[in-house]
DNA sequence: CCCCAGTCCTGCGGGC
DNA sequence: TGCCCGCAGGACTGGG
């Protein structure tokens, strides 16, 4: 379930492999087992063997590296979606292995995407089909880069469940499942208020909540699940799963007010966790 | 516009 | 004990 922390965290262990040097795409290949790589391998090759690596950004739940030369520059994104890693060492199995780059002239040799379930997928555009698919319109501001006068705007959304809002990619980029219950516990706002109920106190303590725990868990280089599936980009584990106050603790004592238990609902088909004490 | 269910896929754990 | 089904939830799609 890579969300903000994760990608970051991914994203990060790329950067910090190949950053400030000069990174030649010498090879791209792909292992059986297709998932959705586009265009195919062969255009791929032709637009990024022998260009640079010149910027390794992130937007919303994708890892995005600019590759090419001043002009014309391409975007290479890795969407892991659920189970997706980028790697530069140590890929978890290599059944998995959906897709590997080799650089050169950086201490890292290899980029990988590795991919368990495969519902992910990496993407090459030009810059107006970046715009086109990712631009703003189409996916929010970052998390971590909106103001609270923008958040409180994109929240306008009258008879939405919170929850369910913080969710959707075309107001805000990055909350997933997870992110999104540990923040409104941390907020003390029910999951199933409707945003037309929440007053401006509420907008800002949801707002300091989310950047507070984002960067928190960007520090801890994100949550690894029981499922163990998520890694950083040396096939490490996180540490921020050990700070969850209501994420899958169905059943168990609130760790705040310590007397209500933590219950489950589903909202728009998932999850959410929340402690009724607690969140008014 | 928004909501909902279905789709992709694998591994696991709960239940029988 | 062993097997099978359902669930996990990223993003997207089509129908209401």
């Amino acid at each position: 379930m890579p969300e903000l922390p994760e990608v970051e965290t991914m994203r990060r262990g790329i950067l910090g492999a190949v950053g400030g040097k000069i990174v030649t795409v010498e090879k791209v290949r792909c292992r059986k087992k297709p998932i959705a790589i586009r265009p195919a391998l062969s255009s791929m090759r032709k637009r990024i063997v022998g260009q640079t690596v010149l910027k390794i950004d992130r937007i919303g739940k994708r890892v995005v590296m600019e590759i090419g030369r001043k002009q014309a520059t391409s975007f290479l994104v890795f969407e892991p979606r659920m189970t997706g890693l980028v790697l530069v060492a140590n890929p978890p199995t290599r059944e998995h292995l959906r897709f590997g780059m080799t650089l050169g002239h950086c201490d890292v040799s290899q980029i990988y995407y590795w991919d368990r379930r495969g519902l992910g997928n990496v993407r090459l555009f030009d810059r107006s089909g970046l715009e086109e698919h990712l631009g703003p319109g189409k996916i929010g501001p970052d998390a971590l880069k909106i103001s609270l006068e923008e958040f409180s705007a994109v929240l306008r959304q009258p008879r939405r469940e919170v929850k369910v809002a913080l969710l959707d990619q075309k107001l805000i980029a990055g909350i997933g499942n997870l992110y999104a219950s540990e923040m409104l516990h941390a907020a003390k706002v029910h999951p199933q208020r409707e945003c037309r109920d929440l007053r401006q106190r509420d907008l800002k303590r949801m707002y300091e909540q989310m950047r507070e725990i984002l960067q928190k868990a960007i520090r801890y280089e994100g949550s690894t699940l029981s499922d163990g599936t998520y890694r950083n980009s040396l096939n490490q584990e996180g540490g921020y799963q050990n700070q969850h106050q209501v994420y899958d603790k169905e059943g168990e004592k609130c760790r705040h007010c310590r007397k209500a238990l933590i219950e489950r609902i589903t909202q728009a088909q998932r999850s959410t966790f929340f402690c009724r004490r607690c969140q008014k």
